[in-house]
DNA sequence: GTGAAAGCGCTAACAA
DNA sequence: TTGTTAGCGCTTTCAC
């Protein structure tokens, strides 16, 4: 190709010095007009493209945001990387995605060899459990940083307030009449944050004692945050001997969509039979009909986003953010129990 | 923190020359190995953190790859992105994720500013649509480069072969016996590239028009590769005034779940009333009781992040891949069609 | 097996 | 407004 070297090349053919070629280059305001367009010109038709390493040796920057998942194949995450995306373009910023998940995932090369190597200007990082080791490293990373969904320990956080919401879906059961209420949630998800599933088990568990109900263990049940998962609790629920319960508050919508066809598959109807409501805001609720406590995970990278970016650009650290913001939606999935399942306790 | 400066640091503090530093920390043969040892020792004590910028600038390689896709909420992007991400992560690459679609998405940026910034040493590109001016950049493109998921002129591609696959899902209704069948695909959908679901429409009417059997042009509905599109799409079918079909080609499983939602909201049953046959061997199948043509996408990224690796590493570019694999998943969303629903015809 | 020196392509003072 | 001069931190001949 044409593209030889670079803006050596440029000053050449201009009869231009390489700074002001550079200067003009990035649109600095201290370049002549004509010259800025002769130099953009000359640019074009060499087919001049940048070097990206040159530039950020020179800088110190690289202009390129990582974000952590613990796996790409959950909505929330998808949802906050494609908030983050959005205000990193916008931005000029490119974004490095590192997937501690999947198969082949390798959480030790990714810590210790790709987010250290200085590549990125700061860090989003998404629902991710640390290890003790890993903690060590990202403390050694001077660059900005925030958690989104689920607090970690010493790293500022964003995201809702877990036991609130939790608190607030199960209030909502309670609230029309339910006391046999039981629980999908998550547990050991493989290098997930723990605190989202346990925050959320522990606001159903405050609810439920605070209205006087106790919660047998096996109505807590695992859904490992997957619609397959959901599904899967959900039979187990359905299956038990003498099954009492009138609904289910499932710790999130994907989960609640397995919940809900596994409902369906056993000829019983929702919310009739049970009542089910989740948490998340998924975009596929309005074909389920399912009643959440929606969360805005798209907003919650944007913010991230945004804030990491201020901060490159040196504004002050914040220290904390407000918790995000969830709603109720009603669609339908929760109703008063069936006077026949009334509970007679 | 301490890492003040780098390999000059290192070379310091052992006595030692940069070259031999640097040569130590990647592990070249010729260096003692005491002297490696006591590098890698002094490195760790420092923290030492190489800088991927200037590594960059001196060899020309960024050991980055990036990956374009039209949206990052598909099943199928999500599970190529996956096997990409494994496969670069293995061989110690990193990934820049250029998402075109979503909110905000903004084609013209990703392309012109960020993909030619001599940032990745290889393009990976999941099913997105060029425009003439896109094409000429990736023409500049110098790099390695493969598309995966329907082909694209000028580029070599990897995928199944989707009207082949279209025209075994069409059979496998065909040969158990139904004659009245619609069609669920895409159109449209903004910049995601038209090969696939066109090439899948095309190959249903082949095999439709074999068997003998015209389709109304209203038994081919756009369910935009989604699942609320695939479930809109089977509504629509189901109002139909004299409902004669009696199966249904999906072009992608997540709109055949939308579908059999839709289906069994209706009252009606899979397959008994209705039977459907998807594209894809998404996890959740089983949950649905999906019978699906699936292929493997995970696989399919494995292969062209393998690729586009090993000619970056010099190896010669293969010009052509063969169709990606793909199989019958039997489980139970089709059969015969009730004898009362047997067309005349 | 190790060192010296040059340079990757750009930016950033400091002058002019 | 433009040019000069140093680097940014690493890799890479070429000597030794």
């Amino acid at each position: 190709m044409i593209s030889v070297s670079g803006i050596q090349e440029i000053a050449h053919l201009t009869g231009l010095s390489k700074s002001t070629v550079s200067r003009a280059l990035r649109g600095l305001p201290s370049v002549a007009d004509v010259t800025a367009a002769t130099v953009r010109k000359t640019a074009d038709e060499l087919g001049y493209i940048p070097s990206s390493a040159a530039a950020g040796l020179a800088t110190g920057r690289s202009r390129v945001v990582g974000v952590v998942v613990p796996t790409i194949n959950r909505w929330f995450y998808i949802t906050v990387l494609e908030g983050v995306d959005a205000e990193l373009r916008a931005a000029g910023y490119d974004l490095i995605l590192f997937n501690l998940g999947g198969r082949g995932g390798d959480r030790e090369r990714v810590f210790h060899r790709s987010i250290l190597r200085k590549r990125v200007d700061a860090m989003v990082i998404l629902g991710v459990a640390f290890g003790d080791a890993e903690r060590e490293q990202l403390r050694r990373f001077e660059h900005p940083m925030v958690v989104v969904g689920g607090a970690e320990e010493g790293v500022r956080h964003m995201g809702v307030d877990d036991r609130a919401i939790a608190i607030a879906a199960t209030n909502h059961l309670l609230d029309l009449g339910h006391t046999q209420i039981a629980h999908i949630g998550g547990e050991d998800e493989s290098g997930m944050n723990l605190a989202v599933p346990l925050d959320r088990r522990e606001g159903f568990l405050t609810a439920m004692t605070a209205a006087g109900h106790a919660v047998p263990g096996h109505w807590m049940l695992n859904g490992a945050f997957s619609f397959r998962g959901g599904y899967a609790a959900m039979r187990t629920l359905l299956d038990e001997p003498e099954r009492a319960i009138t609904a289910v508050f499932v710790a999130s919508d994907e989960m609640a969509f397995g919940a809900i066809v596994a409902v369906r598959e056993a000829g019983l109807r929702v919310p009739e039979d049970i009542s089910i409501v989740g948490i998340d805001g998924h975009e596929n609720g309005p074909v389920y009909g399912l009643t959440t406590f929606a969360q805005d995970p798209f907003e919650q990278g944007v913010t991230a986003a945004r804030t990491v970016l201020a901060e490159i650009e040196g504004a002050p650290a914040l220290s904390a953010f407000p918790s995000a913001r969830y709603e109720l939606i009603e669609r339908g999935s929760t109703a008063a129990p069936a006077p026949a399942n009334l509970s007679p306790a």
